[in-house]
RNA sequence: GCCGCAUUCGUCUAGCGGCCUAGGACACCGCCCUCUCAAGGCGGAGAUCGGGGGUUCGAAUCCCCCAUGCGGUACCA
């Protein structure tokens, strides 16, 4: 039987969780699941310097959110662990020691200001830049000198000075290249703590990693790491490198941070901020899913099941992606659309209280199907639904007045409105159109127009949900009173 | 600079030698429906498949060169 698959995402702590990072943890979350096998979550916090507290929690509860759990990891544990890289520092330590025993790495003494001045005459000459391997070979009196002098060393992978490195890109196919481009990379830093080099090789071959889903941007280092695979005596796991998400020009890179030009809108790009905005995980989910892999030439809507079932390396595209918000947006419409009321309710109500609104369920549940299909986000019901659970409306009065009429004739038309209403045997919707529609008749209006002071007047704004339905939810009482209070505005 | 990867409508994509006068979706435009706005229906515009050479009876699909974009070139991941 086939060797278990095992893949994991292995996240740096260091800022909110973003579009790019979730896309990776799904397709990894995908092929675990589609294969019957594990997902591995595995916090690469190595970088003492750019840690950010809040980015464990947010991803986390993010992961949580679109739906990927992790089967080992934070917070769940399993037989690999731990799972934080900083609780492992040991471990590399050993690694990093075992190589340089077999003279396979070595320790290198040079300070970072030597470094940063060689990177710079190595670009005033305009020769490739790179460490000059000045500590590869120290002789016992140099190194004991260093040692003396109390010089935090660090370690480095001695690269073979010839032949070339190749390595199998799922994708891309075999990729060559030159170990003459290859540094001598640090391994070890000097306080100790692994490079995200050796930190990823170790961590990947202790825990039984199979498969390797990452962003583009490490392709280049693969060779990198093969050769590292190659020192320990670790077999290679397979490697996937996705392609990048563009904005949505589809020029530049996504920003992980806002970015905003004059009268652009606001580009989101952390899953805390598409959640808070009122996207639904499902949405995200399938649409992230698109991001680089596709069906078929006219499938685009999955559900979970499906996702997992068809999701496959061999349709993961080559090239880079722009995020479309647009279109995301169309599918979470969608995806609201077909949501049931009960259900749609319940993700409505913390959003309208968290907006202010004293918003119960029956109230919002009776509104549900009347927003569904007017709703791209979810916290579009926040405007659209205002008027329905404030006490008193806010509009400027002349807002009463439609463009054609004066008035004079928006005042005679809600007073006549509001005769006709408070007449009516019943509230119901059909009974308040029929109604309507021969008062406007009466009055040689035509129905858009003779509603439109009444519109205002029940709902602050000439754009709503279907009046008549409305005013039925809201009630004769409120109604009237409503109108009421225009009458009076214009009086 | 050097190395690597990528290149089909504005955007996401289908296409893996003949089914392509290149299909679908978002966005856009028009019409219909209509109490506003949506939703929905119908239709439209939009890609000489980055450019140039080959290979082949035949290329978006295979090969080479160029251009452009992106990534890497850190004691960051």
């Amino acid at each position: 039987m086939a060797q278990e698959v095992r893949v994991r995402f292995a996240p740096s702590p260091t800022g909110y969780f973003h579009l790019g990072g979730a896309r990776t943890a799904l397709y990894n979350w995908l092929f675990a699941r589609h294969n019957g096998g594990k997902f591995i979550l595995r916090i690469e916090d190595t970088d003492r310097t750019r840690y950010h507290p809040d980015a464990v929690p947010f991803l986390l509860e993010s992961l949580r959110w679109l739906g990927c759990m992790w089967d080992e990891g934070p917070e769940v544990g399993g037989s690999c662990g731990p799972y934080y890289q900083s609780d492992r520092i040991a471990l590399y330590q050993q690694y990093a020691e075992q190589l340089i025993a077999e003279g396979k790495a070595y320790r290198c003494y040079c300070s970072s200001e030597r470094l940063a001045a060689l990177r710079e005459q190595q670009h005033a000459q305009g020769v490739k830049p790179g460490y000059d391997r000045h500590c590869r070979h120290l002789t016992r009196q140099q190194i004991a000198d260093y040692e003396a002098a109390g010089v935090a060393p660090v370690v480095r992978l001695a690269i073979p000075l010839e032949g070339e490195t190749a390595f199998e890109d799922r994708l891309r196919g075999r990729i060559v290249v030159n170990n003459s481009e290859l540094d001598d990379l640090v391994l070890l830093k000097s306080d100790g703590f692994p490079t995200y080099h050796l930190g990823v090789v170790v961590d990947d071959h202790l825990m039984g990693v199979t498969h390797i889903l990452r962003g583009d941007e490490w392709l280049a280092s693969a060779p990198k790491h093969q050769l590292l695979y190659d020192a320990f005596g670790w077999q290679m796991p397979e490697h996937v490198h996705l392609p990048t998400i563009l904005d949505p020009s589809g020029k530049g890179k996504l920003s992980k941070r806002r970015q905003r030009g004059p009268g652009q809108e606001d580009q989101l790009t952390f899953i805390h901020e598409f959640r808070q905005a009122g996207y639904l995980p499902e949405a995200m989910v399938n649409f992230l899913a698109l991001v680089g892999w596709s069906y078929d030439s006219e499938t685009e809507f999955f559900t979970r099941d499906k996702l997992i079932r068809y999701f496959d390396l061999d349709r993961v595209s080559k090239s880079p992606s722009a995020f479309s918000y647009d279109k995301l947006q169309h599918m979470n419409a969608v995806y609201i659309r077909n949501l049931g009321d009960n259900d749609l309710t319940n993700r409505l109500l913390p959003i309208l209280r968290a907006a202010g609104f004293k918003a119960d369920f029956g109230r919002v549940l009776a509104f549900a199907p009347l927003i569904k299909e007017r709703l791209r986000l979810l916290g579009d019901a926040v405007d659209m639904l205002r008027f329905a659970l404030v006490d008193s409306l806010e509009y400027p009065t002349e807002d009463l007045v439609p463009r054609k009429l004066d008035a004079a004739t928006a005042r005679e038309i809600l007073a006549r409105t509001r005769t006709v209403l408070a007449a009516l045997p019943s509230f119901q919707h059909a009974v308040t159109e029929a109604a309507l529609r021969e008062l406007a008749d009466g009055m040689g209006l035509k129905l858009r127009d003779a509603l439109g002071s009444t519109r205002v007047a029940i709902t602050g704004a000439a754009v709503s949900p279907p009046l008549f339905e409305s005013m039925e939810i809201l009630g004769r009482e409120c109604v009237l009173a409503r109108l009421d209070e225009a009458i009076a505005r214009l009086g």
